[in-house]
DNA sequence: CTGTATCCAATTCGATACTG
DNA sequence: CAGTATCGAATTGGATACAG
């Protein structure tokens, strides 16, 4: 049972509507890095420096931006431990790993026919 | 039975590279306009002025270079008949049938839960 | 109706340097 | 180690005008 485009927005008829709470939520988890990030945690949690070098081509500036918005919606749950140096740590909270249940069969299904599309053009 | 992110890379390595294949195609079809678009195609075939309109706030710049990207990639189909004045269709291919099977029950998510998360912020 | 072309504004982004 | 601050480059994006 696939759910239609037009039933959802029937049941939130504000989805398509510019600046609505919907594409705010679906510009941070959708971005460039917002999503290689979200991959990156739901594999387990990871440290500042672990993301950095996962994510390949990420910049500091982009992913304390990208880590401080997903914090910020709830997706991510971020643990600093007073030690020195510090230690800080992210992970996915109960909400994020609700969103990557829908998010990584999609990634999946790119991960799986990127190659034919890129060839084509 | 959820893929784990761990497994999509181990069968693609490439995965997480800067300007792999699968990075370019997340890109289009993750962007701001690209979700909306798609969305809308998902509920059926569209002409051009009727995209213009159902996608809130897109500028013709936006939607040209977001459907023709779409097109390249073999996501959707654009037919146009030979009339004056001009009549142009965009539907989904087969392949962007499949892909917005994926896509839908992440927007329908999104959807969902998007209002309380910003009411977090 | 379905676009393209151009110009300009806004935003994003990366590199670098620096701090607790 | 985990960030912040700043700057300039590059990209994106919108408005407008116009063409087939």
């Amino acid at each position: 049972m696939t759910v239609s485009f037009a039933e959802i927005k029937a049941s939130t008829p504000m989805v398509f509507e510019s600046g609505c709470s919907t594409r705010v939520i679906l510009d941070h988890i959708m971005s460039k890095w917002g999503v290689l990030v979200l991959a990156s945690l739901s594999d387990g949690t990871r440290r500042w420096g672990e993301l950095r070098r996962e994510v390949d081509g990420i910049s500091e500036k982009m992913l304390a931006t990208t880590l401080r918005t997903l914090v910020d919606d709830g997706i991510v749950h971020r643990e600093s431990f007073p030690t020195v140096p510090p230690h800080v740590e992210y992970s996915l909270t109960p909400l994020g790993r609700d969103l990557m249940e829908r998010m990584l069969p999609l990634i999946g299904w790119v991960a799986e026919h990127a190659d034919t599309m890129v060839a084509r053009s």
